[in-house]
DNA sequence: AGGTATTGTGATTAAGTGAGTGAACTGCCG
DNA sequence: CGGCAGTTCACTCACTTAATCACAATACCT
């Protein structure tokens, strides 16, 4: 049929597709239309790997969503829309969903989201630390403080550090690289940076964050389920809120006594 | 529990959350942790009707999305992101797909999407017809000409006329309510109006288009499956394209006599 | 007009997934 | 040590979906 790579397209088109909620065949169905542009039921089969006489099938499920047209004739020919009508058209569907979801989900939304907590809340995966980050820097009236990893120092968090520097919350940054300073130095000119007092190098660096004194995570980097080398490419986190939280109160007397420190 | 608009909008939450591909105990231990904020399996599963032994896997299956944290106590404890970060979450996953698929799918598709077609294609549903309109008239070099009910003249297709109207292309109307007419004044400065010659009223009126006088499409509205009373909801269009294709002869024909008819 | 090949539809079966249930294990309390 | 709540695991049932087959409809060819 088709080359190696041609093969990686079809196939990484085919999973999102399916991931979009499609099903096999008409994922299927959908990328061989584009390859050929247009065709028949048994010219789909032979490329797409679907049973001809499924096809009809799967050509209607792209049909009613929109996909592909049909040409009433004998045999039935098929036409996909081009690749950024395809873009274009979920990205449609979707804003469709998250709208309707968080508009649902704000109307159930408890409104005590209380500050206060008592434990100590887990977090794992990479992605999902840096979310839990971001949100907590979000909610910052005062000030926050941030030691981190430079490698865990994302775009996503700069701009959040970056949009409440804005509002007036003052940022405290532990000394990191001078290459990265600099670019922090551009995107948030008003952050205070920090001399980090304890040796961070020997473990596998996280960060340590704390917001208005009240909201603190700290996390480390763990190797991912024991492989050689050990790459450090998960990360585990724990987070708290409220005065009298326990990770609370450890983090800001960790904090308060390093920024007092650096002060003489 | 609660009442019946919150009941409503659970619902819409959970039918959403399982169409971004969450399973059904997921979506509701979800749904149910953002009304109680906090909470433990027991008070999960009696709020969102999951089985008590079966929250722990529709936690976890939460907990690896990045959906909810987790509270490593006992009883363990669960809590779900805020509704905007939810939002955030899904964006961003969302944007991974499309932005996949489109580079994928633009891999696959042959370079070769004659403009030169046969036959004639057909579409239905009326927002699939309205996207198929937006799709012809942007790939508009020169001309385009729009016939339509004023009902169906979105702010999508008002946008990409305007759009192709800027580079230069020349729009041709339908006169419309002087309402309307206002409108499109506003957006469309340089769009043209004429007169149209037949009665387009007594008809289920659809639309019909030409653009470059090299593809054409035409539509009507008809009942959804002959309900009564017979309310024109769904759409059914046909177009083609190439300066040979039979639809595209007839309709210029048409507007080409209507078009100089006006002139006079 | 009749026969043949191809196209389209529907029925049927098999396999996999997910919902729902209950039993067993764990740790925590008196 | 026994009871109890919390958690995990194994299993059944139902439903969806993939896959195959048989047959009807249609076009095409002679």
């Amino acid at each position: 049929m088709s080359g190696d790579p041609s093969d990686q397209a079809r196939s990484t088109a085919v999973k999102q597709l399916k991931a979009l909620g499609l099903s096999t065949y008409a994922a299927r169905t959908f990328v061989a239309l584009v390859s050929l542009d247009e065709g028949t039921a048994q010219d789909v089969s032979e490329v797409a790997d679907v049973p001809r006489t499924r096809v009809y099938d799967a050509a209607d499920e792209l049909r009613d969503r929109g996909l592909v047209d049909v040409k009433q004739s004998n045999p039935r020919r098929y036409w996909a829309i081009s690749t950024e009508t395809t873009g274009r058209h979920f990205e449609q569907e979707y804003d469709h969903r998250v709208t309707a979801l968080t508009d649902a989900l704000d109307r159930l939304a408890s409104a005590n989201r209380t500050t206060e907590q008592q434990g100590v809340w887990t977090v794992t995966d990479r992605g999902t630390v840096a979310e839990r980050v971001v949100d907590l820097i979000s909610t910052a009236d005062d000030e926050v403080v941030y030691m981190t990893a430079e490698e865990l120092l994302t775009e996503k968090i700069v701009e959040s550090l970056s949009t409440v520097s804005d509002r007036g919350v003052s940022i405290r940054l532990a000394e990191m690289s001078q290459f990265t300073e600099d670019r922090l130095d551009q995107e948030i000119p008003d952050a205070q940076l920090f001399e980090s007092l304890w040796d961070w190098s020997d473990t596998p660096a996280g960060r340590l964050l704390m917001v208005d004194r009240e909201k603190t995570l700290v996390s480390v980097l763990v190797d991912a389920s024991g492989e050689h080398p050990p790459e450090p490419r998960d990360e585990t986190a724990i987070w708290g809120a409220g005065a009298t939280n326990s990770l609370v109160v450890v983090l800001k007397a960790m904090f308060t006594w390093q920024l007092d420190n650096n002060r003489e």
